[in-house]
DNA sequence: ACGGTAGTGGACGCCGGCGTCCGTTTAGCT
DNA sequence: AGCTAAACGGACGCCGGCGTCCACTACCGT
């Protein structure tokens, strides 16, 4: 579908739709999902009519916004399936999805809220849990997991990393490790 | 430093006082801190000019509104405090606490964000600190608690509590029950 | 090079929250 | 009952974000 937009897009709206996509990456990472879309605009060195052009909602800015995030996300579930061991692939993917969450307060609250009509971001969720849930059905088998455990728990904890605040990004990172190694002990059998 | 406002304030104005607490109250814990100050005077039944010369900020406000919840927490430590089995105390410390952050949204925020001039409860905040240092030491001579438990592990989970959402205070409730139970597991020894 | 059209951004009006002023009401004392 | 000062609240102006319109600009095919 992007495809499409490419081709029928200028040149010179191709880069504004580019740079409008990357200012509102890192805006929503740093200041999180409440930042005016004036701001967004003014970054990307655009008015506010092309950046509302381009995307009439600021649902619709972040579902393409976080799309690298997602895919992200993804990798670090294959990663984590792809491991010999798979206990060892759960928690790497708790701690890598714990680190992602924490550098991008946006993205955070865009995965766990998952706004009603971002369908396109909640498929993708959906079809990371469905590997997260295979990974654990696979660790569980180990022995090393908690026989009690279910996949809630760990969304839960990923929402609760979601509510780790602090001044800085890598105070937020620090914390969230700290965090994401408690977890693993709570799931540990 | 009530009891001399108390004193000078006419009937009707200390009616009126009481109410916007209340109703402040209600709305931080329902709807969270960012509530227009206009909604709760209006809930209160008084004018934005009233409550304004009450409360100037809405700092002020939420100070005063979340005393009684901050005496809660420390009922809660208390309790836990006095507890013969230190441990055990601990657990009910932590699965209250959560559960009252998970009940008020906005005393969550309030007390893990901490705004800067909100010294009154940054005060009490601190007193509670310390019992709860108190019972981690004795929890932790029990044998019972992880030996590399440190304060600030706690304050994360009861951080990371307040990032759990959902629709509805029940579900909220129901996941702090989960997540407390979870924090347990990770404290063990 | 040039015309046509896609694309742009400054400017505009709207809305909702904020904090304050002032004419009116009412408690409380005599 | 009557007076006075305290208290009230409706109304006002301000600000900042939102979404849109239109006169101007610049790309691209010929």
């Amino acid at each position: 579908m992007t495809e499409q937009l490419t081709r029928t897009l200028r040149s010179d709206a191709l880069d504004n739709r580019q740079r409008i996509l990357e200012a509102a990456r890192t805006m929503f990472a740093t200041d999180g999902m409440d930042v005016p879309m004036r701001e967004i605009a003014r970054r990307a060195g655009v008015g506010p009519a092309t950046l509302y052009r381009r995307f009439p909602t600021k649902q619709a800015l972040a579902t393409e916004a976080f799309a690298e995030q997602m895919d992200a996300c993804h990798v670090i579930v294959d990663e984590g399936l792809a491991d010999p061991d798979p206990w060892h692939g759960l928690c790497l993917v708790i701690e890598k999805l714990c680190e992602l969450h924490a550098r991008d307060r946006g993205y955070t609250t865009a995965f766990t809220t998952a706004f009603p009509h971002a369908m396109d971001l909640a498929a993708k969720r959906e079809a990371a849990l469905a590997s997260l849930a295979e990974l654990t059905r696979r660790a569980r088998s180990t022995g090393h997991l908690r026989p009690d455990f279910v996949l809630d728990d760990l969304i839960l904890i990923l929402m609760a990393n979601g509510g780790l605040h602090a001044t800085s990004t890598d105070a937020r990172v620090a914390a969230s490790r700290r965090f994401a190694a408690l977890a693993i002990q709570a799931f540990r059998a």
